[in-house]
DNA sequence: ATTAATACCTAAATTAATTAGGTATATTGT
DNA sequence: ACAATATACCTAATTAATTTAGGTATTAAT
């Protein structure tokens, strides 16, 4: 995704989608691509076969729908969360706080609890 | 590694070895393992099926030396950091702070830059 | 006309980590 | 004495997420 540090972002893609859709009705793919490139200067970069298959794992997991709107002549599809979405999004960002507290701890940037 | 969190820690593990070895003249292997656990109170486990391989690579990488140490009867692979480790682990802690700094602007954890 | 931007997609390969073993010694409990 | 737990190392097969590297198609800009 980003440059260097492209593999610290494994295992962060889905709850990024999750949270960005948790805060917003709708996105398209290309959407969210550039929304994260645009809330990091550029420093962040999901890539499409990434993203993508992302995006089908989690509707076929039930936490989002889709459906596909012709805008200005191109297709997209715009994705929504469901009721269970909202559920593992909230479930998902605990856990990632959590994690990063830890990872925190372990390495030093705060004070042990 | 940890419970749920499982994959979130994916490519932070080198990062952590690095950074608790810049840290201290040496460690081996289980000793990592409990420290972990202990700084992040049993929240955060490292198993030895990525942590040993992990460990190999970055030796074999020559950001580890290894000395093996028979300690009250069994031996003891201490590992410690090369120069290049040292410049590695810095780079690798930087790198990971402006990904992390990144994602909670991206997860709306803090205002954006 | 070509290139860049928008917008979707997938399949093969890579890679990290999990799972699930294995060996061996020391300590603790029964 | 025996079993279980803790210490301490290891690896091989499998899984799963991501990269790499394509593909299609439309619109806008040069």
């Amino acid at each position: 995704m980003s440059q260097n540090n492209a593999q610290l972002l494994k295992g962060t893609l889905s709850v990024i989608i999750l949270k960005l859709l948790g805060e917003r009705e709708r996105m398209y793919g290309y959407e969210i691509t550039q929304k994260v490139k645009e809330l990091t200067a550029g420093e962040m970069t999901l890539t499409e076969g990434a993203l993508y298959p992302a995006l089908h794992k989690l509707e076929a997991d039930g936490l989002l729908t889709a459906e596909t709107q012709v805008v200005e002549g191109r297709a997209r599809k715009y994705y929504s969360l469901t009721k269970n979405g909202h559920t593992e999004a909230a479930g998902r960002m605990s856990e990632l706080f959590a994690f990063m507290q830890n990872l925190q701890t372990v390495l030093n940037l705060k004070p042990a609890l």
